[in-house]
DNA sequence: ACTTTGACTATAA
DNA sequence: GTTATAGCCAAAG
């Protein structure tokens, strides 16, 4: 079993601090895939099967648009329940949009 | 093998 | 400021 996207995004999330996001795009730069944001969605996407199936939880609230939006939202249990998270982690959420993004963004890129 | 889709982003108008 | 378009690449049908 080759290392795949998904399983480089999905330990890329992991690693997300808590109280902090991240974006797609930088996920997938980070990755070498400068424009394949979309992939991450696809992986993200994954990430709820993966979620269940491997009892494992992927803060996936943590991952939103670069516009700081929760682009996501409609893809957990419930579509209050990405906010609520991330409420829960001292990030300021306001009509679907994280509050003071830029101090709350994270950069795969600190990791090294 | 080809087409469609996707939780995105950057650029242009 | 918004809306439109193109780019990106991997999975599913």
């Amino acid at each position: 079993m080759k290392t795949t996207f998904q399983d480089d995004v999905i330990d890329l999330v992991l690693q997300i601090p808590k109280g902090r996001v991240t974006s797609y795009g930088a996920i997938a730069k980070f990755l070498g895939h400068t424009r394949g944001a979309r992939m991450v969605g696809w992986v993200m996407n994954n990430c709820q099967v993966i979620n269940e199936a491997r009892q494992i939880k992927i803060p996936a609230h943590r991952v939103v648009n670069r516009n700081g939006l929760l682009t996501g939202r409609h893809h957990f249990e419930t579509p209050t329940k990405m906010q609520e998270l991330l409420e829960s982690e001292n990030i300021k959420v306001e009509n679907h949009q994280i509050q003071e993004f830029e101090s709350v963004f994270w950069n795969p890129q600190e990791l090294m």
